[in-house]
DNA sequence: CTAGGGTTAG
């Protein structure tokens, strides 16, 4: 697909210099209509022919403003009537009045009729092909934009620079770097570099085609740089991460005395987005108030927006509800805004309440009558997918087919990474399987989810089935397969894969690509590989990899590697509560006395309160909380004498508690002992058991990682009960099938 | 020139 235009175009472009200025309507046809009433007008059009004043000349005169009118006004219903009269009085045929209709068609997103008057044009000129192909770039079908482009040139038409314009757009949506390279060569052959419009649409591709340094050279070039010129430079800045050029061209553009509009505004609010610059976007938000953009719908959003993404929710929130009218993008922004606060949440017990605040959002824009989008309903899946909220993510999956954004590639994306992130794994394939279109994020997402199910042979299989599809697979699709190999410990195939990746396909391995092989080596006991592993990275391995080789250390109880992975833990995760219970519990089950008190010391020195142990169990669009410390979860002394009751049976059939783990640092204060003291999940999961149907699976989220007793715990519950319990922790997802769990059985767990 | 969307190991 991508070799396509740059291969039939190579060479075939004739430009004469002295056509380039584009055929246009004299515009001084426009005042043919006294009151510019263009509903009027359209109206008078019902009227029989007779009913016109004699002589009324129907001619493109008559006709190409009420097309353009109804251009403007996006109205397809009227262009359709004008049409109809066009072909009553026998205009049609008429060069100009055509065009004009493809004009009028692709700007309301009918490209049908746009191609369709087209292909009757019977002279066509410039301005003809320029405008289908600019209604096909316009109506997200850019590669068809491209075509016509080409067709163009075949049949020997000269671009002008509103072709070029139109045409690298398309390129920069595609990121066809090369074809845009090339018609870069003939605009500067050509001397139209300079032209506004042309250097607009340069700047553009380059920013998208991520080339900050062309991009901003195209913008200098530019001899006659208007608001367009300048807005372009600084999203180009702010996309392409150095947003302090950003706003210094913004303060250059201000003494140029150029004339700001909204999306100058929007431009500047998202970059300051990035680097969370909240006292700056406050200035521009004033200055856009003095320029008499007060209650703006885009600026209003960006900078709700930018609160979010700064933090400050209250504030957004109250910016939301003093907005008089809100689009679908408000909302959306809302949404995207409070998911991101999960990311930003210092603990999980905050990030699963901004997740459910979301969801809450998500519910008031559908009950404000506002139709959700793609964007809207790809959110709300992911959204889903962190909470493991199944029952929600099924009413959105039905939002999406009764919408028609489940064609959406990337809708359809976030629905298979629902379903396997919610447990069912088969529903995720599926959704997989009829997905029309995929992209190299649909396979990488599959492959990842059969990795972190422990299906690695099908997650394997689909990998070869991505290759043979064509599909370039990038850095985090390798992390998928190295995750597959290490579940299943298949090092030769591993090592395989990671030739292919570095020599095959030029991906440099990253941290994450060495602690999936670091993993596998630890599965399998051979620690030694997995410490010469760490030696070959080339720098510092992350915590991630020290927790592993802990874990791996403790369970071959080689300790002394344990400790100085333990150290060096500890010297990157200084303020880490769970790295601190990993290292006391590693202590104690050494009977290490001395470094347990001094572990303790510095737990103490560092402040931090208790880990917290908090589950979350929903059941249909109810979601439960559970936490040891909390008496208030309901049916109380059921849950307690039932889990009394699973104990005994699973004692009896040789479930033994561990009991070297320590559930708290030790405690200033003294608590009430309790005579049993359960972990969240388990007070969750005999909840569950209780309030819902045999074959329903409990899905849970855990704020922290489960402890080992609570691992083997559960393994007897999924067995004797007939349960499938899905958990997700701190560190990855559990999924709990016949006394079996899909995490391999090896986890670095703490608690 | 146009705000808002899907992928990562433990």
């Amino acid at each position: 697909m991508a070799s396509l235009p740059s291969v039939a175009f190579n060479g075939n472009l004739k430009l004469e210099p002295d056509i380039r200025k584009t055929p246009t309507f004299d515009k001084s046809q426009n005042v043919s209509y006294p009151n510019g009433d263009l509903e009027k007008n359209i109206f008078n059009l019902k009227e029989p022919l007779s009913t016109f004043n004699e002589g009324t000349q129907f001619e493109s005169s008559f006709y190409v403003p009420l097309l353009q009118e109804c251009a403007a006004k996006r109205s397809l219903s009227n262009a359709q009537m004008v049409h109809a009269h066009i072909v009553k009085t026998g205009t049609y045929g008429d060069e100009f009045v055509m065009t004009s209709l493809v004009n009028v068609y692709g700007k309301c997103g009918h490209m049908e009729y746009a191609q369709m008057v087209f292909d009757r044009l019977p002279g066509r000129n410039v301005v003809s092909w320029t405008g289908l192909m600019t209604g096909y770039v316009h109506n997200s079908q850019p590669e068809a934009g491209i075509r016509v482009f080409i067709q163009m040139l075949e049949v020997g038409a000269y671009p002008t620079s509103y072709t070029f314009g139109t045409i690298l757009s398309a390129c920069s949506s595609l990121v066809y770097v090369k074809l845009g390279k090339q018609l870069h060569a003939y605009i500067v052959k050509y001397g139209i570099e300079s032209d506004t419009s042309v250097g607009n649409a340069l700047c553009s591709f380059y920013s998208k085609s991520k080339s900050l340094p062309s991009a901003v050279d195209t913008f200098r070039r530019i001899e006659e740089k208007n608001v367009v010129s300048w807005t372009t430079v600084i999203s180009a800045c702010g996309d392409n991460g150095d947003q302090m050029m950003g706003l210094r061209y913004f303060m250059i553009m201000l003494s140029e005395d150029i004339e700001l509009n909204e999306f100058t505004f929007t431009s500047i609010l998202s970059l300051c987005c990035v680097i969370h610059a909240l006292e700056v976007g406050r200035q521009i938000h004033s200055l856009s108030i003095k320029l008499g953009f007060q209650g703006n719908l885009l600026i209003d959003n960006s900078i709700m927006y930018l609160y979010l993404k700064c933090g400050f929710v209250k504030e957004a929130n109250k910016l939301f509800d003093e907005m008089d009218s809100v689009s679908s993008v408000t909302w959306n922004a809302m949404i995207a805004g409070h998911a991101q606060m999960m990311d930003l949440a210092e603990n999980r017990v905050y990030a699963h309440h901004s997740g459910y605040q979301a969801l809450n959002i998500f519910l008031k824009m559908h009950r404000s009558g506002t139709k959700p989008d793609l964007f809207t309903l790809s959110s709300v899946l992911s959204i889903c997918s962190a909470l493991i909220a199944l029952d929600q993510g099924e009413q959105v999956h039905a939002q999406t087919i009764k919408t028609g954004f489940l064609a959406d590639v990337i809708v359809g994306t976030a629905l298979v990474n629902m379903y396997s992130k919610c447990g069912n794994i088969d529903k995720a394939a599926t959704a997989f399987e009829e997905m029309h279109k995929r992209t190299m994020i649909s396979w990488t997402s599959m492959i990842s989810n059969f990795a972190q199910h422990g299906r690695s042979q099908e997650a394997l299989q689909l990998f070869k089935e991505m290759l043979s599809a064509g599909e370039k697979p990038n850095k985090i699709t390798f992390v998928g397969v190295f995750s597959a190999c290490s579940q299943a410990g298949l090092v030769d195939e591993a090592l395989e894969y990671f030739e292919m990746m570095k020599k095959t396909y030029k991906i440099k391995p990253i941290m994450e690509h060495y602690a999936c092989l670091i993993d596998m080596y630890v599965r399998l006991g051979r620690l030694e590989e997995a410490f010469d592993l760490t030696k070959k990275i080339g720098c510092e391995p992350n915590d991630v990899i020290w927790s592993l080789l802990i874990a791996g250390c403790r369970s071959q109880g080689n300790l002394e590697l344990g400790y100085y992975a333990a150290e060096q833990l500890l010297k990157l995760k200084p303020k880490d509560k769970e790295t601190y219970v990993m290292l006391l519990n590693m202590y104690i089950s050494a009977e290490r006395w001395q470094d347990v008190s001094r572990v303790r010391k510095m737990m103490k020195a560092e402040k931090f309160g208790k880990l917290q142990d908090w589950s979350w169990l929903s059941i249909k669009d109810k979601v439960y909380s559970f936490s040891p410390k909390n008496w208030s979860y309901p049916l109380k002394i059921e849950v307690e004498h039932y889990l009394g009751l699973l104990l005994d049976e699973f004692k009896s059939k040789g479930y033994q508690s561990q009991n070297q783990q320590v559930i708290n640092e030790e405690d200033d204060e003294a608590e009430p002992v309790s005579s049993a003291v359960y972990h969240s999940e388990q007070l969750a999961i005999a909840f569950g058991l209780l309030q819902t149907k045999k074959d329903v699976p409990l899905r849970i989220v855990k704020s922290s990682s489960i402890c080992s007793d609570c691992h083997t715990f559960i393994k007897f519950v999924s067995e004797t009960t007939d349960r499938k319990i899905v958990i997700c922790d701190s560190k990855r997802l559990h999924r709990f099938v016949n006394g079996h769990c899909s995490c391999g059985d090896f986890n670095n767990l703490i608690i």
